[in-house]
DNA sequence: GTGAAAGCGCTAACAT
DNA sequence: ATGTTAGCGCTTTCAC
């Protein structure tokens, strides 16, 4: 049973090596003039030691802990997912840990969460979450990105350009001999994109809209239930259905496959998102894919930016940070046998 | 425009509070007796600066960071995204911020997150990576638990039984009428449990097993052509296929469709995983669901455990820590119309 | 009940 | 080419 020892520091692997810690720091940290000696000596203390800088003690003197807090509703949903993924690797090669939180659409649970990562300090947020209003973020002095969802004119939104995307999958239906498609979103409001370009789409073609709505979070059975409800509700006019993500689109595919109706022939879907995942588990749904790397590499690359130009966003959207217009993405058309 | 202030720290709550950073810091965490007036004078100051504690300094001071490294392979594949979102909810609600690590089944990747943590100093890690023979974990004094694999005999593993579930998936084959089933995993080898399940029913039964491995790392379309490559060498024979994990389940019913065969009375297909987020996208597929909820709970209060009593994991496998048996948790069938 | 001083582990400024 | 000093923001003795 060998003692417990602590942590070995900057000192001890000075002490060993016959120098001041400043020797040690100069060397980790390739600065400044160090005889060959000196440094092989501080090299091997270090190896023995097995030493690790602490990188609690270089946040708080460098006031930066290169870490961003990603803010998501949920992992557990691949679009999240996948973006989540996508983010975390592209911080990973800019030098930044991903610190990560899932507010699973709970407002409370969001403020509580930007709360703390004010307090840990993290160098900037992207967040990506689906709450309105959350006023924290919006007088913060923090750099802010978001994906997907818009905070304020003055933070940077990333997103696909989801009213090309909603016209693009109604215009498909139509194509493909739909008469009356029905959308099925997470949220209906004058905001959703992909409603917009499916509202839009069925206005010129002079069909009424028949939209339902059922958020993502809620929980099982229930959410499929709904969906089948409001399925049946419209059974006897609807033949096609576009729903606004990938998984919404696989429920509305059981049902249809309840009704015993044949897809494509009497019944048509398309969904939205294209995942890796859900591509690899339903090749056979058509849907608009997002592109999601380019809408995270970008986030990305105007946080760090924004963060390295030490660019603070200002106390509020009206002390003269300047409005930014939304970087709209274009989506693409995954053909599968749905539609 | 106002000038850019840097955040707020004790020292100015204090001077505005009109009393000493020591009283502050005690109205901050509940210490010693305050009179009334002063915690009423601290709390104001507070709220008008927008204070908030520097959690690094904290940190530094008070030894531990409550953070804990979460290391999975990529959080865009369900089972892991389902994963880390229950981890992170259940080490959020004990007071741990969560940082993500996806090592996309590198294992330089995973040495390299893994000496990042260590110098972050977090209080813990939970691993569900895939690579074997990371050193460091073994000789790390960090509390590390793992999810799924096994890492060394010392650190304690949380999974579900997949031997069981191997069994279960193939004897629903069998008893459904599949007269050869295939099994498709992503590593074969004598420590995938469900393989040995697999193998195990066959052997009972007399059958020859098939076994096709497709790495889920593989990016497509490769790993697309991959499966259906097997699946056509050997079409002839099988008439059914257990897939060790729900996507690859849809990857192989979309080459069934492609055969024209129908579903499941010319062939039969089981998946493993059960996430939330499949069941949504395919309700159809009969699997065999983790339960992932129980797992990752089970690994949090394990954890944290060992991090509140101050055990460390001990300085390697033979110093004198004890080993642990592996904590199984029980898998349940999903009957969907697939098998 | 409250304050002054020391120090967590590190690096930047200023020596020499 | 290397050492000394001070301090990042906080909490914890110890004093009063």
């Amino acid at each position: 049973m060998t003692r417990q020892p602590r942590e070995p520091r900057l000192s001890d692997v000075a002490e060993r090596a016959g120098v001041s810690p400043t020797t040690v720091s100069r060397v980790l940290n390739h600065r400044g003039y160090l005889s060959q000696t000196t440094k092989d000596r501080v090299a091997q203390a270090i190896t023995e030691l097995g030493y690790r800088p602490n990188q609690v003690a270089r946040s708080l003197l460098g006031q930066r802990t290169n870490m961003i807090g990603v803010i998501m509703p949920t992992v557990s949903l691949p679009f999240f997912g996948e973006v989540v993924a996508t983010l975390e690797h592209a911080l990973g090669r800019h030098g930044y840990r991903t610190l990560l939180c899932n507010s699973m659409g709970r407002a409370e649970a969001e403020s509580e969460y930007l709360a703390q990562l004010l307090g840990n300090r993290v160098d900037g947020i992207i967040s990506g979450a689906h709450n309105d209003s959350i006023p924290t973020y919006a007088t913060t002095r923090l750099p802010v990105v978001t994906i997907d969802r818009e905070l304020a004119p003055h933070i940077p939104n990333f997103r696909a350009d989801n009213v090309a995307g909603g016209r693009l999958a109604t215009e498909l239906l139509l194509e493909r001999g739909a008469r009356r498609p029905a959308l099925f979103t997470s949220r209906s409001s004058a905001r959703n994109g992909r409603e917009r370009g499916y509202r839009a789409v069925l206005a010129d073609a002079g069909i009424p809209p028949i939209v339902s709505t059922v958020e993502f979070h809620t929980p099982e059975p229930e959410r499929t239930r709904l969906i089948h409800a409001a399925l049946d509700q419209h059974a006897g006019e609807i033949d096609a259905v576009f729903a606004t993500d990938d998984l919404t689109a696989g429920t509305v595919l059981e049902w249809v496959r309840g009704t015993g109706r044949r897809v494509p022939e009497a019944f048509k879907v398309v969904g939205f998102d294209g995942t890796e995942a859900i591509r690899r588990a339903m090749p056979w749904l058509t849907t608009v894919r997002q592109p999601i790397e380019q809408i995270c590499l970008s986030a990305v690359d105007a946080l760090l930016e924004r963060i390295e130009q030490g660019v603070p966003q200002g106390g509020g959207p009206d002390d003269g940070s300047a409005p930014v217009p939304p970087m709209e993405f274009p989506v693409t058309l995954v053909e599968g046998a749905t539609a």
